[in-house]
DNA sequence: CCCTCTTTCTGAAACATTTCATATATAATT
DNA sequence: AATTATATATGAAATGTTTCAGAAAGAGGG
């Protein structure tokens, strides 16, 4: 940290003003016009920078929001975390990131850094409820924790609904739900509470193999198996929880000799793409990253936190991407 | 940020010593047995955590420091910036992440805050030269400014010469380089030295192409074409400058009937791996990005940083992808 | 020209630490 | 037991802001 950078006596002298007139220059409030420029003038000439640990210590308010992801080399989280961090900065605000890899004592970790750095508010995608004892701000993403926080997240049941008739609207007529994820629930369940509600209405046969994170996934090969005759299999519609899934699963079908999407039609869940850009790994239900980002800052830093809506689900969109005959 | 947290004040009213003996315990300076545990013992009543920000005002150590990327959605910046948070976090510093779409405005902005927040150093890449016009520690990633910014980077020159050893290796005969980069000069343009080097020394026959961002890809394709004859291209190895072009590479040359590796051999550098962890786009060579985060930590964080050297280049290793014959 | 009423500017106090000179306790030496 | 040397505890000062009560400066009105 550099040591000898001028502060804003040195600007007051230089300016010939008090010290308080400064403070109201660099906090935009109403200051006769000469003073004004005179202090600015002064800024500008000794390269005057605000220090914000001074600022934080005195105002109690930091402009520092904590952002907690699992990691950020999943295309979702990175995604995630550039958009909040863009988002932060048209707030004036900066982003310290913490990555917990989904471990709870990480998670823990990450809540007592924050609360060392006095952040003014938390954004969190965990997996584990976070012990938040105090009145920080919390938005949660993707996991509803408590009534009084907030939580952001796309509109999964919707999205498994479009999942759904989109797969019938295509011509398939044996469905099947296959996800994969932590044990702990969260928002993104209901993707397949939305699908299921489709089958169920239109009374559809569908089948739903749930694994936790950590099952083996040669289980959905076995399930493939058992629903295989003479080289065709007896399922042409699968939806998948994530598009990491819906890669997995393709490759498992190809290596069992069905073709996609000629013999069976897949959606994933997320709408990642490869890193060149613009092909999706499959076709699927697009979250709307941006959206999710900019709305969680615009609900963590305004006013009127008291009355916000518990949860805001966010509309998704269903894109095709090679795994479906459009 | 929570405004009635217990402080130091409290903590030794608690305990019954005096503000000195308080920080001395959490500054891990020797105090008396006794003492310590009656510090410890009211702090944790309490659940004191030390204000980050009135330590940071008065010790001119913030524990911060700001990196500075590109972006967060490229595989590669990914790693790095997780890495580079790990690392810090093991040194008990903290990360403040900043991306700059590459924009040189955003970078000099981004320098702006930085100072504003008085972190401890900065860890950047980025394609434009700083200003940075003080002494603040700062390593710099695959970019040399000065000699008193020390670079950390791939050892690209290498890299390139392993890729051309390699090819040749793998029976090539007649190779080419392909390139797509800033136009600002980089570490990594020492790829193609390298490669260059020894198609040189070994008298091989080759062509090299290197397109500045934001020109035509197409370029590429019309370079192809000029070397077909007969649904066959006079050239059977390839070594591009990323991982990136490699992928879209790939692409073209299969459009224009070509088979990959059979036909023609390609080698990438990076060795990004696909969002599931496994699998790699292409043959390639291999960045050690975790130990290019620890390195640039450790340079960053190190007492002596007077005599430290101005450029470290660490080992980088070659990975079959599929798009070569092993 | 004097007095009152706004408006704007001023500077001391407060924020939660670290640091350092001083005071106190403990140990060692005569 | 008295003296000196060493180690440790104490609390005031300092860090660079914001805030707020009070001073100064203008603006009208008589």
């Amino acid at each position: 940290m550099k040591t000898n950078a001028p502060t804003m006596k040195d600007v007051a002298r230089e300016a010939g003003v008090a010290l308080g007139t400064v403070s109201k220059v660099f906090n935009g409030i109403t200051v006769g016009e000469s003073y004004r420029i005179k202090v600015e003038t002064a800024a500008q000439k000794l390269g005057y920078q605000v220090n914000q640990y001074a600022r934080g210590l005195r105002a109690s308010k930091t402009y520092t929001v904590a952002v907690i992801l699992p990691g950020v080399d999943h295309p979702f989280f990175a995604a995630l975390a550039q958009h909040l961090c863009t988002a932060l900065a048209q707030r004036d605000h900066r982003m310290l990131l913490y990555v917990t890899a989904s471990r709870p004592d990480m998670e823990q970790l990450c809540v007592k850094m924050v609360r060392q750095n006095r952040v003014d508010g938390i954004i969190g995608l965990t997996y584990n409820p976070l012990q938040i004892d105090d009145d920080l701000p919390f938005v949660s993403i993707d996991r509803s924790f408590a009534a009084d926080v907030p939580c952001v997240a796309s509109d999964n049941y919707s999205g498994g609904r479009i999942a759904a008739e989109k797969l019938l609207e295509l011509g398939c007529q044996r469905l099947a739900f296959l996800r994969i994820g932590s044990a702990n629930p969260s928002e993104t369940d209901k993707r397949g509470d939305g699908f299921e509600m489709v089958c169920r209405t239109r009374n559809i046969h569908y089948d739903a193999i749930r694994l936790k994170d950590g099952e083996d996934l040669a289980q959905f090969k076995e399930f493939f198996r058992s629903h295989m005759k003479g080289g065709k299999i007896d399922i042409d519609g699968f939806f998948c929880s994530t598009d990491l899934l819906a890669w997995r699963i393709q490759q498992m079908l190809q290596e069992l000799g069905i073709r996609v999407p000629e013999d069976v039609q897949i959606i994933g869940f997320d709408g990642i793409r490869r890193f060149g850009g613009e092909s999706l790994y499959c076709s699927t239900i697009v979250q709307p990253v941006q959206k999710i980002a900019e709305t969680s800052v615009d609900l963590l830093l305004d006013k009127d936190r008291a009355n916000a809506p518990s949860l805001i689900c966010l509309p998704v969109a269903y894109a095709p991407g090679g795994t479906t005959r459009e």
